[in-house]
DNA sequence: TTGTATGCGTTATCAG
DNA sequence: CTGATAACGCATACAA
């Protein structure tokens, strides 16, 4: 059996609470018992009981995370930088997949409310999850509005959509051609969208948005369809870097030479992104800063600190140039 | 404040037992109080403290995951499968990114034992962590050796530096370099080299290893030697994909042709390879076996089901012969 | 079928 | 400077 307080006591010959005390480096403890409980400790292999802890100062240090899946290299890449800044400041994170399922992302949010979790970060959202309405509890969204008292931390996606739609016509791109995701889920990302067609109009240019299914569905009809109904298509502005390498896969089947005969360009950036596609150009989101500002927003919130502002948070993005956008 | 079940006791006008009866469905209750007690925690908004009961019957049915990081899309696809097949089994991860690190990981051990898991899955490991060699808590390690008690999961290694070696020689390569991670970290991987040069020698060829350094440092290095050194390679094998995607990128800048001069084959086959880099060769793991058995496997060790058999399990790997190995 | 008393391992309060 | 006692929220043995 796992040694308690009592045990270190009775070994070390002093009480629990002297122990406890020991532990926690409250109040005043003789240097003579302080050395006797910490030998006792170490004789016994003794690791303090944070379920029982917790349960009394009714506290967990314990975060939840819900995004679709760290099988995708951003949700990857965000969650580690989560975790890592969470841990430096003494939290654990509790890890959920909702694979973009509503059922999904309620059963969890349920679990977590009964694991007493401090906090919640959401990147998954479908619509309609009254749960997020009556936050009994802090919560931060990334690139979701989940209610409007709920505060947002995402990548300035106005500026980055209207880098990337700037970028393709600079470099010549007349039929120019967005993807996103479906605008129906109400996404800061909807603001790609909006640049994109702002700066279309602005230009003389005519907006075509092709819309994708939600989230895990096959989308190479889709692109399919873009070809098919575009085949004169210049330059394309993917809302993300994996769309847009389904993209130039199509086009490499029908023999569109990129970039001289099509332009594409992405957004995300991540890290698996520069290794195995360097010559794909995209808008890189700051993704340890978004991890940051979610981490640090959600702790000021646990604490008591948060005063409800700001409610929205936008961090610049870095455009890319690289082959697929050459001239 | 939030409920408790004396609150729910209260409003039912019933004992705190029953209630708790209700909540477990143990031994015999009424009709009229269990729909009583049901109206009580509706009207409340009752959700158990999980805490309390795991202080209670000192089970969390939390995992604790340690991997280097969830960034690289091998972690983040493995991950997301444990999470979600522990969730089916009603059991929660805690996440936990070692980068490698060694203090990382045996900090996070700590931590892991101090907040009560039930279990750990471990991909890292830096070696010399003894934490390991007096488990008091169930482990499955994946492509990992952590002890000689501890189970380990992976991917048929041997079979798959097979394949993928004998694939490039049926394609004509006759100078053929493999690229491994250091040796010194006895992991099961070391089989693909041992396949790679055991495959080399039947067929009176040369091997030739370039070893990589331990995790995060920059390889590129490495690999500009391995083309200075060798500039007349006609194949490689590199130990992961990303490692692949390095050799290309380098081999591209140096004007190889890909794959009429130089053939190149990696190893994992993650959904976002298949969708980032389609055209790469590649030896594909069983990713949601591995976490699916590793998973029970562990489990079993919680159930004390666990007979200590088997303490290897090897999962068959899938060529895939694409662009970069065609002839 | 339901209620009372007790303890899971910890910390805070208050007394000594 | 140190110790006894109660409480965190829940589930079990035992009694009614």
């Amino acid at each position: 059996m796992k040694p308690k307080i009592a045990d270190v006591a009775k070994v070390a010959g002093v009480s629990p609470t002297t122990v406890s005390r020991v532990l926690n480096n409250r109040g005043y403890i003789g240097e003579e018992t302080r050395v006797k409980v910490h030998n006792a400790m170490k004789e016994l292999n003794y690791y303090p009981n944070e379920v029982a802890r917790s349960l009394f100062i009714r506290k967990t240090f314990l975060i939840g995370l819900i995004f679709p899946t760290t099988s995708n290299p951003f949700y990857g890449q965000l969650i580690f930088h989560i975790e890592n800044i969470a841990a430096a400041l003494g939290y654990k994170v509790l890890l959920c997949n909702s694979q973009g399922r509503q059922d999904k992302e309620k059963e969890y949010l349920e679990m977590l409310q009964r694991n007493q979790v401090d906090g919640i970060i959401a990147g998954a959202h479908n619509k309609g999850i009254e749960e997020y309405e009556k936050p009994n509890l802090p919560v931060v969204g990334i690139d979701r509005y989940l209610s409007s008292a709920i505060p947002v931390i995402s990548s300035d996606n106005y500026d980055g959509g209207k880098q990337a739609t700037q970028l393709l016509i600079r470099k010549g791109c007349i039929k120019i051609i967005h993807i996103n995701g479906p605008i129906s889920l109400e996404t800061p990302a909807n603001l790609r969208r909006k640049a994109y067609e702002d700066v279309m109009i602005k230009h003389n240019l005519t907006p075509i948005t092709y819309e994708m299914e939600t989230y895990g569905t096959d989308n190479s009809e889709i692109i399919k369809r873009l070809f098919d109904e575009n085949p004169e298509v210049e330059g394309v502005f993917a809302s993300d870097d994996i769309i847009a390498s389904q993209v130039i896969k199509e086009a490499k089947s029908r023999n569109y030479n990129i970039p001289s005969k099509l332009k594409i360009i992405g957004y995300d950036g991540t890290e698996t992104k520069k290794l195995m596609m360097p010559e794909l150009s995209t808008i890189e989101q700051p993704i340890s800063r978004i991890a940051e500002k979610a981490v640090e927003l959600l702790i000021k919130q646990i604490d008591s600190e948060w005063d409800g502002a700001p409610l929205e948070t936008k961090l610049p993005v870095k455009l890319i140039d690289s082959d697929t956008t050459k001239k």
